[in-house]
DNA sequence: CCCGGTATTATTGTCGACAATAATTACTAA
DNA sequence: TTAGTAATTATTGTCGACAATAATACCGGG
């Protein structure tokens, strides 16, 4: 991951750095989607207290990454495919107002930053088509600037800080590289239009659209894997 | 506060409680909105360890009422007119699209349910009209069903677990009792109207003029109150 | 052989003390 | 008198131990 989160702070306490490290091994599987988590086992294995590991368990509860139970414990939370299209609804919801609110108040620089970001991308995709680079990096990189352009301390907090966690984790659970780049990146140019012509309703419209066609692209998927496992079944 | 938050589990353990208690006062404004939170005072006070003072004070910051720094300690949340405006916005977006899902997503019996919690109040209202009731628990209990209505978790942790508790804080720390309340059960009428039509389009359509109107109520007062003061201060 | 209840074990919640960092005060020098 | 700095105080972060609750294993009866 080079991108880094735009909203959170270099780490100073330890509970900050276990933090991080428990972060990066959930969102990439290497501790267990819907597996239980040990209180003395990680703390042994991080070789910290289990107090400080407690307050590390916190913030990943906050970013919805485990979830908690009284007198029970922490399981990791587990990838459905319900959770999945939840999360895209969510984010048609938040990103498109994010991208309204930034059409409204986007300056000019920061305006012209993502049109260079963008005229960035096309070379690079033009280089190497096809290949992930664009739809890893670049996609997440655009949606960012986008939400932080809105200059709404709530949006951008609930996106980057909390949303943006679990994406990544299903991205990377689920193995979601989309052939969807070239038209992704039409999409992205049309929305730095709207954004441009400080279009707020369209640049809404078209950031719905644009996520709500991943959503049913992932729909379209499952329903050809499923229609594939019953006629394998018969 | 007669309503309970509907995904709140009853609290068992000691910092269970003591967050409520601190909610509660953070929100009814006990503690006052923007002053700093001295760890050791509040143990005494509420004659608890620090340790699960602590682990009440993560709660705290979860639902955003209270704010932490590292090496430096805990703040509550100050209210101020950008906050509300930009709270205004994310639910317009949340809440909108939570609409949309309801009238997708809720069973037949919960769109009757909410008919008839409307025909109650309208007959509260007739009755005493124009007192708070409707306005407080009534208004609360209409958005509340909607987002439950939606039957999508994600949105129903992120506007019931979180952005609701700073809703009421902002709605005692202004005093908010507008006086929209004929005209916003006009409103509600017309939303479950469009659910039970089925009709997602209409209904965050409706949602989202409805949470807008009440922004821009908002923004006229205030533009109102500083007219008046500039004309004061000649 | 299976089921229910009890005892044991393990895990989570809570506590008080110590270490590390920030804020405050006191002091010295210009 | 004031600015800068050093010492002191207070607050937060971390630790290990104990208490309370849940999970497991064992045992006896049906």
């Amino acid at each position: 991951m080079l991108l880094q989160n735009p909203t959170k702070q270099t780490a100073v306490t330890t509970s900050d750095k276990v933090f991080e490290q428990l972060q990066h091994a959930i969102v990439e599987g290497n501790i267990a989607a819907g597996s239980k988590i040990s209180e003395p086992e990680l703390a042994k294995r991080y070789e910290i207290s289990r107090s400080t590991l407690r307050e590390a368990l916190n913030r990943l509860e906050k970013c919805h990454l485990i979830e908690r139970k009284a007198n029970i414990g922490s399981r990791v939370v587990d990838c459905t495919i319900e959770g999945l299209l939840e999360l895209y609804i969510t984010r048609e919801a938040l990103e498109g107002m994010a991208c309204r609110q930034a059409a409204l108040n986007m300056t000019d620089k920061e305006i012209a930053d993502m049109q260079n970001m963008l005229a960035q991308h096309a070379g690079d995709k033009a280089l190497q088509d096809g290949v992930a680079y664009y739809q890893e990096e670049g996609d997440v990189d655009f949606h960012y600037k986008v939400i932080l352009g809105s200059h709404n301390q709530q949006l951008i907090n609930l996106i980057c800080g909390q949303l943006y966690h679990l994406v990544r984790m299903y991205r990377c659970q689920f193995g979601m590289h989309s052939p969807r780049a070239t038209r992704a990146f039409t999409e992205h140019s049309n929305i730095i239009q709207a954004i441009s012509d400080r279009d707020g309703e369209l640049a809404e419209l078209l950031m719905r659209r644009h996520i709500a066609a991943s959503r049913k692209n992932i729909e379209n998927k499952i329903a050809l894997q499923k229609a594939a496992q019953q006629s394998e079944e018969t």
